[in-house]
DNA sequence: CCAATGTCAGTTTAACTGATATTC
DNA sequence: CGAATATCAGTTAAACTGACATTG
């Protein structure tokens, strides 16, 4: 396989990386009994408490409905806890419990390792370019046809 | 969802730009009767006529049973041919029908636009350095633990 | 009424592992 | 024999769409 064009592509070069880092990820948080959007999500709470089923499938960038399989998953483990009512409308916000804060420090760990080794070949203001960068990218795809 | 540390990995914001282009990908090829897999099974294959399934397999990312998969929807479709018996060894070198280079050359007019859409933001020489960043991530991780 | 939410149900995509046969 | 290949078979991960009820 020699590189010609078609390699020199972001887009093929994202997949790539991603592919990389999805094997990596995957091995890593394995070892913590997680699965990588059952990481995204405590990460998500961890971060802001109380979110709800809907904003956390938002901010893991899929559906409503996928995200209630992550959660209902991490609620049989014991991991994060909602409420058996809303206190208002429907949403119910969700919690880490303490096994889960501790699930996910020990997991983060192992997760902020990868992105350092993923980025060892950039500089601090590299990578400060390369995310928004990778921002502007996202939103010319999100945006106007 | 306020922007927090956690969304400032680069891990979070790979996650992102791959969701939104995957969305675009997808709706795009669809109208071609393709998928991203089968897509860039095509690409690789314009590039490089007499690939095996297990070249293209590495060429993708995946698993030779993967791509074995891809492969026979795409003889299935017409698309590819390869020979009934081995020329030597058991590696089918696999080539692209009439039809398949016209749908793959349609495709790919959609596909460059959309690389193009995606890095509108970035001038020739940033690109440049961003295929080169991405490359070495890629390594990184794929490297020496 | 309407918009957002949670959730049940079924489906689909796209990968995976394991095993086996073939061939140089 | 050993390494690479093709491929059959089964499994899994992780998403999706559609539908429906609830609630402010």
């Amino acid at each position: 396989m020699t590189q010609d064009d078609a390699t020199r592509t972001v887009g093929y070069q994202l997949k790539r990386v991603q592919a990389a880092l999805r094997a990596v990820m995957d091995a890593a948080l394995r070892a913590h009994g997680l699965t990588t959007p059952q990481y995204v999500c405590l990460e998500l709470l961890g971060r802001q408490p109380q979110l709800s089923n809907a904003e956390l499938a938002r901010g893991a960038f899929v559906t409503r409905q996928s995200m209630n399989v992550v959660l209902r998953n991490l609620e049989e483990a014991g991991l994060v806890t909602r409420p058996a009512t809303a206190p208002s409308g429907r949403a119910l916000p969700t919690r880490l419990t303490e096994a889960g804060e501790r699930v996910l420090e020990a997991a983060r760990a192992d997760v902020l390792a990868i992105e350092r080794r993923m980025t060892s070949g950039l500089g601090r203001a590299e990578t400060e370019v390369l995310l928004r960068q990778l921002d502007g990218m996202a939103e010319a795809l999100s945006g106007p046809e």
